[in-house]
DNA sequence: AAAAGCCCCTGGATGC
DNA sequence: TGCATCCAGGGGCTTT
């Protein structure tokens, strides 16, 4: 489900609640992808310094160290002074002083790693692949120009790929493609640099919207807060194969590029 | 270095 | 109603 968007409402449904408070218990259910890296107790005592986004991953800084929390494919997080028992995807929990912040996660395709700073082993293999932030100022025309040069393979798995630009997921690479009137399937090496220009605004500006949005509310995503989102009800292309398009009438497409669904305008996006 | 495939896991929708 | 198959907001790892 989450994408930056998604990970970033989440973030903000949460953080100005959760920082400043001092950490209780912690419980764990299933496994997640890896082991939380650290023994329960030694989380106990701790303090919640705040909580940062980097691509999909949210950074949980405590007075020592940090959380990672990755949502996977099926996570999402709540949080609450009190929240009801637990269910059984709930795999993990931080009882707080200020409440509880509980990880729900069918698939358990999502984690939650200790790490003593950002540089410990694990969080920087996590972390030190990935590419700009693309809601930042770091997020530079030239940079994702010249990043785009070295890859022949097709532009849509580029952007999934992360290593250049984080946080665009299967909903919103195709969306943004199709803001920018790209097919997906071209190179992205062969891309001119006034439609890579058009790329770099599309892809601020679909995620921009979406995080206005609430993010996308597919099956069961949520805020901390509970609430969902809005942004799947004005998608242009994704999951619309054989709908018109909303701006030429032309049927919706839809394909597999590396075990993922595509879809995009044929009139509107061109080779 | 880049690209392509496989796999982790559960549940919902669809088809027979 | 039951069972098999396919598909789903991700991404690390292994192999070409």
């Amino acid at each position: 489900m989450p994408e930056l968007p998604e990970v970033e409402v989440t973030r903000l449904s949460f953080a100005s609640h959760i920082t400043g408070a001092k950490i209780i218990a912690v419980r764990i259910g299933k496994a997640l992808r890896w082991p939380l890296g650290c023994t329960l107790d030694q989380l106990a005592g701790r303090g919640v310094a705040g909580v940062r986004r980097r691509g999909k991953y949210l950074l949980i800084d405590l007075d020592h160290g940090l959380l990672l929390v990755h949502l996977g494919m099926s996570g999402s997080l709540s949080f609450a002074p009190h929240l009801p028992a637990a269910g059984k995807h709930d795999h993990f929990e931080l009882v707080t002083t200020l409440g509880t912040l509980r990880l729900n996660d069918p698939r358990r395709f999502g984690a939650v790693v200790y790490a003593d700073s950002e540089s410990a082993e694990l969080a920087h293999k996590l972390l030190g692949k990935l590419g700009m932030e693309p809601l930042s100022e770091n997020f530079d025309v030239d940079r994702f120009r010249a990043g785009l040069k070295r890859r022949k393979t097709a532009i849509k798995q580029v952007l999934l790929a992360g290593d250049l630009v984080v946080g665009v997921g299967n909903i919103y690479a195709s969306e943004a493609l199709f803001l920018a009137g790209i097919r997906p399937t071209l190179s992205a090496a062969r891309l001119s640099q006034a439609r890579i220009a058009k790329l770099h605004t599309a892809i601020r500006e679909v995620l921009a919207r979406a995080v206005a949005k609430g993010g996308s509310t597919l099956r069961n995503f949520s805020s901390a807060n509970g609430e969902a989102g809005h942004f799947q009800t004005e998608t242009m292309v994704y999951a619309r194969q054989g709908q018109a398009c909303r701006v030429c009438a032309t049927p919706i497409k839809s394909l597999r590029q590396g075990q993922r669904s595509t879809f995009y305008c044929p009139h509107c996006q061109k080779a």
